[in-house]
Formats: structure tokens, sequence, C-alpha cells
DNA sequence: TGCTATGCTTGATTTGGATCAACCCGGATG
DNA sequence: CATCCGGGTTGATCCAAATCAAGCATAGCA
């Protein structure tokens, strides 16, 4: 049913990034209004993943950045031998492709975590369009470096953080971002497996099992399989900032 | 001695971004000609640091990114509790900063690791720039996404990797970067301490120091305090590799 | 000339999390 | 309806690297 929604949406859904809830979080954040035309010109909205689809391969040529809309995104790397890499996940108004802007071709692989809508911004056209338009350039620069910063975030929790403090801020990381988007900080769903946890976080399965089952006794959440309910957010805090702590003195 | 090289340098070594022997890795890499003297026009080179000192300082006021002439530079973030976690060691040709480009504060601090010289380059005047020469902003896209891969190859190597992978991984990848310049790939030293080393892979120093003797003693390297000669690298990327492997089959 | 500080190495012990191995549960499938 | 299968949990064992503890070399300094 409504395969068709796959093909190119044109005309009739064009100028809605002006009433798109996630404009305060994407790309419109930086244009003016009346130059919020130009960015939907070279938009494509509202293309429509299922779930474990891939929306693009490592590897193949870079075309375009995507922004999500509904759903969510996982990257990853594989290598030559084979192994998976889970570099990040994506909620609705953040933007995935980043990491291969102005390369050849896509650097990690994205796939959607559920059914997930995404708009596509053709870089050639995009990096055409911050050329004329300063205050998205400078948003692009932004965004970029905010990329950065959060994978050497990401590294420094591998190399210097416990199971638990990994999984702790993990937590808190998605639930700050359900709270930007409105919805209940400490009662969602994961849209990923304990695998894609594990994979992300650096750790192994029966690990990331068992931390959630530690936390779960000690009333910090409450969990059964991917519903999730923080039950003591302070507490939460409190373990991703012991290890600070421990360094102080 | 020659304090006075600390002040801004103006017109008398405005016009040598053409003659600079990295032109070929930095950003006149991207810049026609013609266009060239514009880069030149914002660029401050050729100011020095000795070895401790502090290019940038994390959150303080971000206002320029800078390219390495010769010497070296480590970026480190600094968490709440104190500890330090080593994001990069940038050698010549290589840009520090990004991932702080559009930011109002640094996202981490810059150190000198021994005598260095770099030019700087004033964000509003770069961002202005790059508005005008679509190469130039290509370029920058670019090396922001490529700072991107490189802190996921790095994420990639914390959570996956065996210390002895970690090693020779950086080892390798100094050796590239030599390459690069033009220098020995295979006889260098290094200029960061072990202890950065350990930092930075995510591992203790005791660690890296016996990592480094078990190379010696399989003939893979030979290494006398940061003095390092690889003997074998094809041997250096079998150990790399190796993980790789397991995962194949 | 000896003293202290700093960086590096080496050895002994400990440990957090990986690995190995079962088992459980819910949903899809024939 | 029985079976199967992937995802999740739990328990037992093992290991790579951290930690603890010395000792050594070099450099700067009084």
């Amino acid at each position: 049913m409504a395969q068709a929604i796959h093909l190119h949406q044109v005309s009739p859904l064009k100028a809605s990034c002006q009433q798109c809830s996630l404009s305060n979080l994407c790309l419109p954040l930086a244009v003016e209004a009346n130059d919020l035309e130009r960015l939907e010109d070279i938009v494509q909205q509202g293309k429509i993943y299922n779930r474990g689809e891939h929306i693009f391969d490592q590897s193949t040529p870079m075309r375009s950045c995507f922004a999500v809309k509904s759903g969510s995104v996982k990257t990853s790397i594989i290598t030559e031998g084979g192994d998976e890499q889970v570099t990040g996940f994506f909620m609705p108004g953040e933007l995935v492709g980043l990491d291969s802007m102005s390369s050849d071709t896509y650097a990690c692989t994205a796939k959607a975590l559920e059914r997930t809508s995404v708009c596509e911004f053709p870089i050639e056209k995009l990096e055409e369009l911050t050329g004329k338009l300063p205050e998205l350039q400078h948003h692009m620069y932004h965004l970029l470096s905010q990329e950065i910063q959060n994978s050497h975030q990401l590294a420094m929790l591998l190399s210097k953080n416990t199971a638990e403090e990994r999984i702790a801020a993990l937590l808190l990381s998605l639930s700050s971002r359900f709270r930007r988007r409105r919805m209940s900080p400490t009662n969602f769903s994961l849209p990923m497996a304990r695998n894609d946890i594990a994979n992300f976080l650096g750790l192994a399965v029966e690990t990331v099992s068992r931390v959630f089952t530690r936390f779960q006794n000690q009333g910090i959440i409450r969990a059964r399989g991917r519903e999730v309910e923080l039950l003591d957010v302070e507490a939460l805090q409190l373990v991703t900032r012991d290890f600070a702590r421990q360094g102080c003195q």
C-alpha cells in the first residue's frame, strides 16, 4: 500500500518548510522568511523509508544530505573486515550525511530504524544556496562543527567511561532530544535495538542488558523492551558525572 | 629573544601563501591563482608559539581557525571534573579549530607541542570569503566533513580495537602525514609525549610503553624516547587489519 | 655536584567487561 | 496450532588492560 509515496513529491508539497513543525530545529532556522522559498526550491520533501531501508550507502556517490522529518535513522561505517561501527542516531530535525559533505562518496551508510520520512537536500544546490545566503552558510558551518564536537564527545565517552556512564549518557542525550521536540523527556521508546546501542557505545549486548536491569533494580529507570521511563533523572546525571568527580581530587 | 614575533605581522609577509610550501595541503589549494590574494588579505601569517603555549582556550570566544605552518599542535577537551581528553594532533598543513567553526566559543584547547608557527584565519572574514569563492567554500565543507570522519575513525578505534591495533594505527597515520610533507615516513620523531598518546588512544601510559617495547622486540619498530623508526610497515598494517580479518569469517 | 622533577619503562596484581552458553519471550510463518 | 527465529536476559568463566608500585634516565636547577 501507498508505495507511490516513494516517488519524488513535487509542487503540491513544496511550500511546506514554512509550516513544518521542525523548522526551528532544521535548516529553515537560519533562513529569513523571504528567502525561505529559495530553500524550498531545492529541497525534496517527504521521501519515506520503511524500517531497515537504506537512505544511502557507504561508498556510493554523494549527492544529498537529509533532514529527518519523522522516525529515526542510524548511520554506521563498515570496515573492510565487514564489521560495523554505529556512528550515530538521528532524530527528527537532525541532519544526516554531514560527514560526507562535499566528498565524492558517502562515508557511511544510513538506515531507517523505523518508518521514516526525510527531506533531501541535493548537495550542489545546497552549496550554491549557502554561497548566496550568509546566514545559511553560517548555520551549515555550525552544524558541521557541532557534528565534530558530538563525535569528540563520543570518543571521550568510549575512552574514559564505564558501561554505566556510557548508557546513562545515551539515555540523557535521547531524553533531551525528545524534550526539544516537545515530547516527554522521561517516557519514550528507544528507536534502536540493544544491539545498536551496544555497538554505538563500544559494549557487548550482554553488558547493555545487564546495565539496564541494574538501573532498573536501583529504581533509576523502568524498561520493558524498548519502552523506557526515566524515573530518576538526577541519579542518571550523577552517574555520568561521577567519573568527572573522581578526576577532580 | 624575538618575542616581537608574537605581534601581528602585516604587509611585509603578506604575499606569501603563494610561496608557502604547504599551499598544496592548506586552504590555498582550493583557490584560483588570481583569487589567492584575497585569501592572503585575510590571513595573519607566521604567529609563533613556544612549546606548551596555548593557541586558544576552551570556552573563550571563537575568533579564528589556524593552519599549522611548522611544529605541531595538540587539541583537547577538559571536562567539568578536570580531566583531559586529547581530541587530535595537528601537523603542518592541517587546520585547527574546525570543531568550533561558527560557534560562540572554542570547544577545545589548542596547545603547541613544540615551537610552532601558525597562520590565523579570522572566522568572519573567512566566512565572508567563502561566500564569494565557491571553490573555497567547497573545500571548507570538505575539510569539516573530513574532520567528522576522522573523529568517527577514532571512535571506531577506541571502541573496537586492542591497544596494539590503536598504536599501530597511530604510527601509520603519522607516517602517512610525514610522507605527504615529503619527509621520511619511516624515520621521524614523535611530537607528543607517551602521556598524550595514551590519553588520545584511551589507554594507560604503561600500556603504551609496553606496546612500544613489544613492537620493538618483534622487530617492527625501533624506538628510543620520541625517536621512532618503522622497520616493518607491512607488519604494522597487518596489526591494524587483523581485527578486521577476524570479523570476516 | 648533587637534588628534584618529569617522563618513560618494567613487574605484580586486580578488575570490568568480553566471551561462552543457556534460556526466555513474542511475533511471524507454514 | 506448533514451530521457528531474532531479540533480549541471565549466569559462569576468562582475559586485556587498568592499577599499584618501583625503578631508571635525562634535564633543569640551586
